[in-house]
DNA sequence: ATAAAACTGATTAAAATACTCAGATTTAAA
DNA sequence: TTTAAATCTGAGTATTTTAATCAGTTTTAT
């Protein structure tokens, strides 16, 4: 049950986007300076989370990325999501199929609500709910 | 973010023990027949799970395996904790070391959130539950 | 004795993950 | 108009994890 790279990096990267949007778009070789996550890597994540409007590019020298939204639009479920596909604790959440019984499974509405649960809890977690609870943490 | 097939099959097995608790102690090779689990892999499956006192065995012929407790008393959290270890969304969540900036991370306490979240849902279903939702659907 | 079962530890094949590499393209600024 | 800084693209690779098998040994009812 754990969240790959992908997705952990992914969001920590969104985080610190958040953090300096107001300084212009952001260049990933910063963006890798200061979260210590590889520049090569951060670029193959950003390709999907462009892909998925969580931020928007600005190319050539100068250019960096951006935030599409606001940090308080952005919920962590769509970051996740953006890097990782649906979030699935078994496959037959998405397809259905759940095992070689050939009848319905007991087990296959479990993950559909465990599912749901994570689902919910991500969602209702915004980027800026992010920062204000670590921030609120240092008091 | 999936349950691997260690846990999805180890959960399968045990409630197909709970259906057939009456009738004696249950050999792999008829929990394999019902639930087309190879009977190997159950056999590595269940050491863990004897080890964990989800099951007891009784060795030799005529034995098999029995459930230690009533369904009821059974959380879906201890089968899935037996098989797979502690749920952990990220690592941080069980040895604190999140990323490599040296200094607390923002992201820290969500996954210990979704830990949290993840762990209070499955551990308030009982095997028993499962069974009963699933009687109640054919209805 | 024999057969049925649990038990043990090692090994292997496949899949997923976590990256890196080698460039091409775009654009601000010198 | 060259240069450098940046995004963009697609492939390639090494490592780790997962899923499962294999080859036995031990126990016990019949």
């Amino acid at each position: 049950m754990r969240v790959s790279t992908r997705g952990r990096y992914g969001l920590r990267a969104i985080v610190d986007l958040a953090i300096n949007q107001d300084s212009g778009p952001t260049p990933l070789r910063v963006v890798s300076e200061r979260t210590k996550i590889s520049e090569q890597y951060l670029e193959q994540l950003f390709t999907n989370l462009r892909k998925s409007k969580i931020v928007k590019s600005v190319r050539g020298a100068h250019g960096g990325y951006l935030l599409n939204n606001p940090p308080e639009d952005i919920a962590v479920k769509d970051v996740i999501e953006a890097l990782e596909g649906p979030l699935a604790p078994s496959d037959c959440v998405l397809n259905r199929v759940c095992c070689d019984t050939n009848s319905d499974c007991v087990t296959h509405n479990l993950w559909v609500d465990v599912k749901e649960k994570i689902d919910n809890y991500l969602n209702s977690i915004s980027i800026a709910d992010l920062i204000e609870r670590y921030h609120n943490l240092s008091n």
